[in-house]
DNA sequence: ACAGAGTAGTTGCAATGTCAACTACTGTTT
DNA sequence: AAACAGTAGTTGACATTGCAACTACTCTGT
């Protein structure tokens, strides 16, 4: 039946999160919006991205991401720039900070997420739920 | 690789919610947290319960409930009534108006996340994700 | 070359939900 | 029976996020 399907991958997502998103918080001072933010900069090997690129990889609207990257922004982690060629646009740049804190940060997420998580499926059923929800990572 | 069931998880309820509750809110006019407080009722016998229980069945924290069940309240779907032996309890009751729009928006829910997430999954990999994320529904 | 349609990003406003502190009550211990 | 620790629920202050409207810019068709 879909609807336990459903029922457990609203579940699992809102549960774990719970867990280890204060987690994160405590450790590294990030929230996990943050944390998404600076991941998708550093998936970029020019560690850049414009507002748009950004919020369509995320989960956020631009308007969103917005007040996002305005957080991030202050805390020094990115920076923003102006596009060459469209005056519209704005890069949103990793500093070598953000960087440095992101990768700490992202180590120490993961161990958070494979114990509250990671842990508690077999390795049979990690390649299953991966296999039949990898269609949502990207519309 | 956990991760990579961890990211389907994650993406795969924001990316269903993101379309479902749109369609629930435009067909209802309720929120998917609405849904979530009447349905916990429903599916009690006697329709009623705690404000404790109800958010420990839920993902709200109690603060959070408390402001949920006032606009529920509200809109008539529930009422609230002083439990007998315990001065400080208070039941959340859903009332006739209450189970009767649960029901119709709840039909409409079902077959808007059976088309979103359901009908993208076969059913080998519906019971592999069920089983794997069950343990998650309650914690 | 210019009108008008479309796109990028930001902002005002409002909705939602959390945390910590509060009130009121219960239950236990001495 | 009085004190005190614990529980139920609410509230005030605050953070976060979306929608719709806005500005500024680009692109297309004539």
């Amino acid at each position: 039946m879909f609807w336990d399907a459903w029922r457990g991958v609203l579940f699992a997502s809102a549960r774990v999160l719970q867990v280890v998103e204060p987690e994160l918080q405590q450790h590294s001072g990030l929230s996990l919006a943050f944390l998404d933010v600076l991941s998708r900069l550093y998936d970029e090997p020019a560690r850049r991205l414009r507002m748009q690129e950004l919020s369509e990889r995320s989960l956020f609207t631009r308007s969103g991401m917005t007040r996002v990257v305005d957080r991030v922004e202050k805390a020094g982690f990115v920076r923003r720039e102006q596009v060459p060629g469209d005056r519209r646009g704005v890069y949103v740049i990793l500093t070598p900070e953000g960087e440095r804190v992101f990768v700490s940060a992202m180590a120490q997420h993961r161990s958070d997420v494979e114990r509250a998580f990671g842990s508690r499926l077999s390795p049979e059923q990690h390649r299953a739920v991966a296999d039949g929800l990898a269609q949502f990572w990207r519309p």
